[in-house]
DNA sequence: CTGGATCCGACCAGATACTG
DNA sequence: CAGTATCTGGTCGGATCCAG
């Protein structure tokens, strides 16, 4: 299958580089970097977390009172996993009592911007989307 | 349901909106659209889905053969939810035997754009986040 | 104040069998 | 070919208690 049938898509144009490495046949899923990323990222809390870290370093409390609906252990978790992968910076202040500062690595930082793409349009068509769910549960019904 | 409507302030810069809307007081993750949205785009296969059909229209077989490790559940929840939030379009053409077609919508072809900038950011990073992996393991041992 | 540890329910997701 | 239905295990995530 050598076939170019890119011109298909018209006005898509965005696939890009993703169309390909998928065409390339090495994909199949588990040696996906995608995934391996985006499964992080997909749980309920991290990009929630990023996007606030991203405006400025909380402290742990600081951050369960923003965050009235995660768990300690929820936040305690995602936190040490965006540590664990290089997203986040954890600084301990040894002071009594102690207290802990979460701060964006640069990579974290880097991951902002393209997070608020996907968030803006969240943001702009979830109106859309909603709408789009009602009509679908009145026509199931 | 209280007065749904968030503006989201257009868009202009990249963070910018997102603290803004934060630090508007109406957020608490409870009418938080960022959450409604980003819920069902974080799940396993949903965004993967997405980005095949960006490509071109698929038929239910072949996105089962393109994702070898889906299973046949996984893929008529995914397509039907994705159809239900308005991003997928489903098309029956009642031939011998039947055949489905699964399509974009115009409003799943706009996501399109900030998804690939997500997945842009995971390829070129996850080197570097595979390494900050390995390198937490060994501090932790 | 910042977590670790444990218990436990709820939901996600795979395997299998069956239908039109 | 394109699904639906059911059973089941594994994981997510909250509540609570405890420790530094």
């Amino acid at each position: 299958m050598a076939g170019e049938k890119a011109e298909a898509g018209t006005e898509s144009g965005a696939d890009t580089n993703f169309q390909k490495m998928f065409a390339s046949g090495d994909f199949n899923a588990a040696n996906c970097p995608i995934r391996d990323v985006l499964d992080q990222l997909g749980d309920k809390w991290s990009t929630l977390l990023i996007m606030l870290l991203g405006g400025k370093p909380h402290r742990f409390g600081e951050l369960r009172r923003q965050i009235p609906d995660i768990s300690q252990r929820m936040l305690t978790q995602t936190l040490r996993d965006l540590q664990r992968d290089g997203l986040v910076h954890r600084e301990v202040f040894p002071t009594v009592p102690p207290s802990v500062e979460y701060s964006l690595t640069p990579l974290g930082a880097s991951l902002i911007g393209p997070l608020s793409g996907l968030i803006d349009w969240a943001a702009a068509h979830h109106g859309a989307i909603r709408e789009a769910r009602e009509v679908y549960a009145s026509e199931a019904a």
